[in-house]
DNA sequence: TCTGGGGTCCTAGGACCC
DNA sequence: TCTGGGGTCCTAGGACCC
């Protein structure tokens, strides 16, 4: 009996859960994104596989996918809701499964923890219980740690399995880019390639000195062990706390006025407050992310305040950061985010350097 | 072509202390 | 008068993920 790492991630998940609901759409080009008008600024959430077959995909905006899309495709609203009780049913499906726990890492993404000597039959019995449960179909990847079964997901969509571990590592991802590592992006891609280190294989055949020169002792040593496939591979069924709350708003038209960028500050602080609040969390610290036009992302702030629980308090510290805004630009997209206290024992576990909640 | 909204975590560098 | 080496805490900024 070994341990095993299992990634699950469903199958186009928020167009397969408006396909289940409107059965009509089937077999259709389906985009959902925004408010469903690809007019509006906006970018696409999910394209079903027939839409895909156009061009349009996740983060695309959506008057672009608009041109794309032929005469037959649909534009659907995102309807948060509709996909959160379709994940809490697929969740609750995967954690039914014998033998497995269930570390949820997203709306359509988890990772299930098993001792088997049978991993294929474990990722066989979790494809079925969704389906059963749900309609939905999902792929499976199959890792001796977290940063391989996560790959091997992407080899097995869609509604397939792929096994990944040190035995067909490099074979597998040896001669791929270092930018199809879970963990680096277009700009760390660039960093490396800079070093002359352009593949998975030369990533894990470079000289971890130069990498923590780069990159610092505690990423150098990660991205390094990243080009073997090396990870953690604990899954830990513990409910995910959020240590801070956000509201973030794209304007259909850009603030050109101070005073407009007053009034959305203060409506945006007091909705990232409220949500704290409503987890009887008092507020830290406070960001403002400010993107000016035509395109240009700024982050002000991690201004310090003592832990409040007065919105007014955040209110203002957000409004001192918008005062540092350059008043002659426009602003397309303002963002408060609020930073909370955790709960006792929470918040204080170890650190991964995978980024995100993973 | 023109890029959402929700998050987490790492690094550099200054301030301050012993 | 000019100055060490090490540590922690804090802020700002950046990168990445779903």
């Amino acid at each position: 009996m070994a341990d095993w790492v299992l990634h699950v991630d469903m199958d186009q998940f928020i167009a397969a859960v408006e396909v289940l609901r409107r059965p009509e759409l089937a077999g259709r080009p389906l985009i959902v994104g925004g408010r469903g008008d690809p007019t509006e600024r906006a970018v696409v959430s999910t394209a079903s596989y027939e839409a895909r077959a156009f061009g349009i995909g996740s983060g695309m905006p959506l008057r672009i996918a608009a041109r794309k899309a032929p005469d037959d495709a649909v534009f659907l609203p995102v309807d948060h809701p509709a996909y959160e009780s379709a994940s809490a049913e697929v969740m609750a499906a995967l954690r039914a499964v014998p033998g497995v726990v269930v570390e949820v890492i997203g709306w359509d993404e988890c990772f299930l923890g098993v001792t088997t000597d049978d991993p294929e039959e474990v990722a066989r019995a979790a494809q079925t219980a969704v389906l059963e449960a749900t309609g939905l179909h999902c792929s499976v990847g199959i890792g001796d740690n977290r940063v391989r079964a996560k790959i091997a997901t992407e080899f097995g969509k869609p509604r397939g399995i792929f096994r990944l571990t040190a035995h067909n590592w490099f074979e597998t991802m040896g001669a791929r880019p270092t930018r199809d590592l879970w963990g680096v992006g277009p700009k760390v891609q660039k960093r490396l390639a800079a070093h002359g280190i352009h593949t998975v294989r030369e990533l894990a055949d470079a000289d971890e000195a130069v990498l923590v020169d780069e990159f610092g002792p505690r990423m150098g040593v990660w991205y390094h062990g990243l080009g073997s496939g090396l990870g953690p591979s604990a899954v830990d069924p513990t409910p995910w706390v959020a240590r801070s709350h956000s509201r973030e708003t794209t304007y259909q038209q850009n603030l050109t006025a101070v005073e407009q960028v007053r009034d959305a500050v203060t409506e945006l602080a007091a909705h990232a407050f409220d949500d704290c609040a409503a987890e009887g969390r008092a507020v830290v610290r406070v960001h403002l992310k400010v993107r000016y036009a035509p395109f240009e992302t700024r982050t002000f702030g991690h201004k310090l305040v003592a832990p409040t629980t007065r919105r007014d308090d955040v209110i203002a510290a957000a409004l001192a950061l918008a005062a540092t805004m350059d008043p002659q630009r426009e602003v397309r997209l303002l963002g408060v985010r609020a930073e909370k206290t955790m709960p006792e024992g929470e918040g204080s576990t170890e650190r991964t350097p995978v980024r995100g909640r993973i």
